[in-house]
RNA sequence: GCGGGUGUAGCUUAGUGGUAAAGCCCCAGCCUUCCAAGCUGAUUACGAGGGUUCGAUUCCCUCUACCCGCUCCA
């Protein structure tokens, strides 16, 4: 069943996802808004099921995590201290002429003759422009090929065979104004500031000026010390965090899986540094003896079967080891753990190891100190970090995106039609169980139906449908995922009858009926969806 | 941010310089003894603003959103 996923495919998602209530554009009613969306009344019980679940895993039934809810907006300095003021706004430059976009800092600088143009002429047509344009000649290159990427320029400009106007040259050394791949002008370096930026208090100063937050991990470097006090915990111990963070990201794509607004799931694994461990280590107990890279794949190999565990098949996922560039100067490795979405294989989680890091630059920047006193090494540090940091709006998707499944199907008269299945895990799917009375119109059905209803209720979510023909109830939560369906018919009243008191489980999948004894049916629907 | 494409009902699509049609879905009712049956009825749309015009969903401009490519991407 592993059929190709298009993006004829990601359409059909999408439609499927506003029709039934899963996703929808934020601000619809205005035209939307580029990068925002909204969860509808499925949505939001997907997202909530991977949340609870991920918080269940991460600290629930662990004893070494405890969990934060720390505010969007902090104090300024945090992003100072975590250098995102300083590498979320990177000034960007555009080439005139391929209107390729550069980052300022990143081009190397060159030397050789300027060719300054004040316009140019049409031979052909008669219209001219009078904007000035130059182009960087590199040494070793024909003057000619720098006239011939102007005339380009021009012609762009709708000059027909342009006639240059008014060439002066320019020796120049060490220039980052020019494109280094065709010598052409570029634009002023403009200012991209990645964070949003709002203030605090009514007055709208520089002195107020604050951010919300790029990531939920700061809040748990800052918050540390307090935690750990309460906490009683003992190195290695994790502090996890479920929450929004904001980018301004110069262009979301992909449906929800960029976005502007989204929600992050992080844990923060604070660890010995390597000395240490060595000193600390005893035999009765191995991860004592772990390291970083030991403790980092771990993480890998937890969150990896954390997946498998909701539902993603081990085949669309990949690892990828961040090198050299990709990683960031701070980490010692990243391994992003990757989905194959309809759109390409993209990160739904990375794993870094991130030393220590951040919390030297709050205990730099906060004058505070951050350091942890070692009992078995008698010793004081700053503790190292492990981060695995996942997005819960991509993992969204990506549950959406494996569960989707269109399926011929034939009935007992050899007609064949598609039937349509989210075929989410039970631990995340939205709905866990329909109760339907075969007919609507018998009143002892319908109230037997009400009655199961209500003695599942309390435990999980439960639809109840009792409209039209029970094929097209049962098609229905087909399309939105829910695993199980429950049908009180005849049999299930008739007192002379063995099946009294039984009702038909219908399993999504396979689309195959058993009967079960309605007191059954709660152990025997947690067990499943748990 | 650049280039290209698209925007008519919840979804998928017709159509027109004189305010719009259908299928599916949804809702109500009837019927219906297990996989989108049938019948009756109902609600719902020209992305936004401006211009041309007696009159614009249609033509023009601007904006916006979505998709694709580039770019970007902690």
């Amino acid at each position: 069943m592993a059929e190709t996923k298009t993006k004829d495919e990601m359409e059909k998602i999408v439609s499927l996802c506003k029709r039934r209530g899963f996703i929808f554009q934020s601000s619809e009613i205005y035209g939307g808004i580029n990068g925002f969306w909204d969860y509808g009344p499925l949505g939001v019980e997907l997202k909530r099921n991977i949340k609870d679940y991920w918080w269940r895993c991460m600290t629930r039934e662990r004893e070494d995590i405890v969990g934060l809810d720390a505010s969007i907006i902090m104090h300024p300095r945090t992003w100072e201290a975590s250098g995102h003021t300083d590498t979320f706004s990177d000034p960007m430059v555009d080439c005139l002429l391929s209107k390729k976009r550069f980052r300022a800092d990143l081009i190397e600088p060159q030397s050789g003759t300027i060719y300054h143009f004040t316009g140019a002429e049409a031979t052909e047509g008669g219209n001219q422009s009078s904007e000035p344009y130059s182009v960087l000649l590199v040494a070793g290159k024909q003057p000619d090929s720098a006239r011939k990427i102007a005339r380009k320029y021009y012609t762009q400009r709708g000059i027909s065979k342009p006639e240059l106007r008014g060439e002066t040259t320019e020796e120049i050394e060490n220039t980052t104004r020019f494109n280094p791949e065709n010598g052409s002008l570029l634009t002023e370096p403009r200012e991209f500031n990645l964070m949003f930026k709002t203030y605090v208090g009514p007055v709208e100063d520089e002195e107020n000026t604050a951010y919300l937050r790029p990531e939920t991990a700061q809040a748990i470097f800052a918050q540390f010390k307090n935690v750990l006090e309460v906490s009683r915990k003992k190195l290695p111990m994790g502090i996890c965090q479920i929450g929004k963070a904001f980018r301004n990201e110069i262009n979301p794509r992909n449906y929800t899986f960029r976005s502007r607004e989204f929600e992050q799931m992080e844990l923060e694994f604070f660890i010995k540094p390597d000395e240490t461990v060595e000193k600390t280590s005893n035999e009765n107990n191995p991860k004592s003896a772990w390291g970083w890279k030991e403790w980092h794949r771990y993480w890998v190999e937890e969150r990896l079967n954390w997946y498998e565990d909701i539902g993603l098949p081990k085949e669309d996922l990949e690892l990828y080891e961040q090198t050299g560039d990709d990683l960031a100067h701070y980490a010692q490795a990243t391994v992003d753990i990757m989905y194959r979405f309809p759109f390409g294989m993209q990160e739904l989680e990375g794993i870094a190891a991130r030393g220590n890091y951040d919390l030297t630059q709050h205990q730099k920047f906060s004058g505070k100190s951050m350091e942890y006193f070692d009992e078995d090494a008698r010793e004081k540090y700053i503790p190292h970090v492990v981060e695995p940091s996942a997005g819960v709006d991509r993992l969204a998707l990506a549950l959406i995106c494996n569960a989707y499944c269109e399926e011929t199907i034939t009935d007992d008269k050899g007609k064949t039609e598609t039937r349509t299945v989210m075929r989410f895990h039970p631990r995340i799917a939205p709905i866990k169980v329909a109760v339907f009375p075969l007919l609507k119109n018998k009143p002892e059905l319908v109230a037997k139906a009400r009655e199961i209803q209500k003695m599942l209720k309390p435990h999980m979510n439960v639809f109840y449908d009792q409209t039209g023909a029970i094929g097209r109830r049962y098609r229905r939560q087909d399309e939105i995922g829910t695993p199980f369906g429950i049908t009180v018919d005849f049999e299930t009243l008739a007192d002379d009858l063995e099946t009294k008191d039984t009702v038909t489980l219908r399993e999504r999948d396979s689309m195959k009926q058993q009967r079960v004894p309605i007191k059954d049916l709660l152990p025997k629907l947690l067990e499943k969806i748990l």
